[in-house]
DNA sequence: AGCCAACAATTGACTCAGTCTAATATTTTT
DNA sequence: AAAAATATTAGACTGAGTCAATTGTTGGCT
């Protein structure tokens, strides 16, 4: 996979480094995570990296669409590898465990409003709320996911 | 509408304050303000307000289901008092401006995901992003909503 | 009407997630 | 190998919202 993405970064015209490869890597071994989760990983992984690097290497692939974000309510933002389709979000409420969900009515855009109000919209974007079986069996209460 | 308001207020247990009311009625004739905005609101016609009371009287409101709370990616929370169904919202990416959207499937929950994981599913969030006649007119760059 | 317990509002410090800026270091190009 | 471009670091800062202690208000009860 190291071959892979550094072909990808060069291929969007970035700079190859250490850093950069490393989060790419945390992204996929970890789906959904948190910057923080994946600036942990990433140290686990190479020893040492600031929270701006991070940061800012998130938005650039975000950016570049290497990466795709999204910020579910009461959560900080995710990040996953999977892009260039638009599957939907099956989040917990109390945990905030996060599931793929493929699109159920079709290809990109899924959806269409009836009355558009003359935005031009570009996307349709579905979050299902719920709660996890392991928080439903605890009886976990209601805090904000994390 | 301040009969209803007050009446509103108790028959959810919630005592009855002048800041209460004047909450409810800016979040009615502001519909998908943020919270900063309603205090705005608010100081306008109650002369003063702490941004405390106003958070806090979110809060409970959200809670006791007098309001319904919305977060979308880049923007603080935004309220309405649209409850009791589950319509969907249209937003401009460059102003956030937003829009109500009926459910264009149904009755809630308007959205089955095909495999749930397990989970407890209790709403499907849908949000349509766009950018709004005005933004594309100026051309606006895509800052994040405000 | 007045009292009092419960509830609400105010104040001010604090947190969390993320951004900005300036300085330094590393890549890539020449 | 040097220069130019780009990336990384450190640390201050911002925005949105929460927490805790104190003061003030509301509404049920004599």
């Amino acid at each position: 996979m190291q071959g892979d993405a550094e072909q990808l970064l060069r291929e969007h015209g970035l700079q190859v480094t250490a850093q950069r490869l490393a989060i790419l890597r945390a992204v996929s071994s970890r789906p959904h995570g948190t910057a923080d989760e994946l600036i942990d990983d990433v140290r686990a992984v190479i020893g040492s990296i600031s929270r701006q690097a991070v940061f800012g290497t998130l938005n650039v692939l975000v950016e570049k669409n290497l990466l795709r974000r999204i910020q579910p309510a009461g959560s900080p933002a995710r990040y996953e590898d999977r892009v260039g389709d638009n599957h939907h979000h099956l989040i917990c409420r109390s945990c905030g465990l996060t599931f793929d969900i493929d699109c159920i009515v079709g290809a990109a855009p899924c959806l269409v409003a009836e009355e558009d109000h003359g935005f031009e919209i570009d996307e349709a974007e579905v979050l299902f709320w719920g709660r996890c079986p392991s928080c439903k069996r605890t009886g976990e209460t209601d805090t904000p996911v994390g």
